[in-house]
DNA sequence: TTACACATGTAACACGTTACATGATTTT
DNA sequence: AAAATCATGTAACGTGTTACATGTGTAA
């Protein structure tokens, strides 16, 4: 039920419509915590019900937007500090790793070239995300600086799988070293 | 869909039944795809339904254990080569952390410390057993190179998990230096 | 005036989780 | 004899996705 944190979570910072949201969710929190807009406008719905929301505005083309109430803003503040985090996660890309074996080498290689592409593409972007922030772009508010730990998230974890790719193309069994040679973490390591 | 193709990919190593599917996604693949029990009967049914598999043996306390047709075997093969790899993540540990400029810093970093013990912990798991499918614990199958590149991306995400929250502990700011300084794409988009 | 971006919503379905129910075999 | 583990399943619910439906304001 992390949705609708998320959801007060962005109104804390500023009010929204539904749209907003949604447009935030594509740009920003998609790749990490996917919601369509039904669900979004659905979850709105109840949040308002339940006065963690209520309106702030209406619109043009009949937008409404909306801003947390006090309770709205505890109800984040309870989840962030007393809620376990759930550490659940869901990799297409590893689960299939596992079936690698049913596969040619060459569908594999090619696979795994095109999986190690793309893993770099997408740290690239949020590289870039995070330089921007570095550089002030969005200012320096406490929100920007929040988003650039979750950009510095994206970049690490995306580098992570596309060095993976790599590693795993170059044929493990060749290569004896094991995950990462032991030891405690350094500063920035690799590449 | 993932979970069917993950099924027909475990019973292609060998017969099994519910039970022991529902066992190897709790030790195995729980981590990257959690799938209950009831999900795993469910999906059994409409695979044998659908001549994916078929029903191998019958054991004691009515076990039924199945066994890959032909034409699960080219299924998974399918999904394998020609099924785009579904990139999306959940991570509810990065998506909070969009939300961390409402923690107050005392919580926050009582918060990250806890992150990167846990994240840290559990690549030490990954590395362990990836250290012993290099020693050949587990013979030196297709099978089991397979797992041993899981568990390297495994190893490698948790480790990175880690840092990242450690790094996020250590203040972002004052660290001036960006993701991770090397090449620099042109203008990439991510998502 | 036509197309596009804005804006909201419903309905149906697919996927996933929790709780409940049942019973057989093995171990203590 | 009791407890633990093996083994399968159903029912209810919650979450997430796709398809469909509708209408408004702005720019070409």
């Amino acid at each position: 039920m992390s949705l609708r944190h998320a959801l007060l979570g962005l109104l804390a910072e500023q009010p929204a419509s539904g749209w907003d949201l949604s447009r935030r969710f594509d740009d920003l929190l998609g790749s990490v915590w996917p919601a369509g807009h039904p669900q979004i406008y659905g979850e709105l719905r109840r949040l308002e019900q339940e006065a963690f929301i209520e309106v702030e505005s209406e619109g043009p083309r009949r937008r409404k937007a909306y801003q947390v109430t006090d309770l709205g803003i505890t109800e984040v503040r309870r989840w962030l500090t007393d809620v376990e985090v759930d550490h659940t996660l869901r990799l297409e890309a590893v689960l299939r790793s596992v079936f690698f074996w049913l596969m040619t080498p060459d569908q594999l290689s090619d696979h795994l070239r095109r999986e190690a592409a793309y893993y770099e593409a997408v740290a690239a972007g949020y590289r870039q995300l995070a330089e921007a922030k570095d550089r002030g772009d969005f200012g320096h508010g406490p929100q920007t600086q929040s988003v650039r730990i979750a950009a510095e998230a994206g970049a690490r974890l995306n580098t992570a799988l596309g060095e993976w790719a790599t590693w795993a193309l170059n044929g493990p069994t060749v290569d004896a070293n094991p995950a990462e040679p032991s030891g405690q973490t350094e500063s920035s390591d690799h590449r």
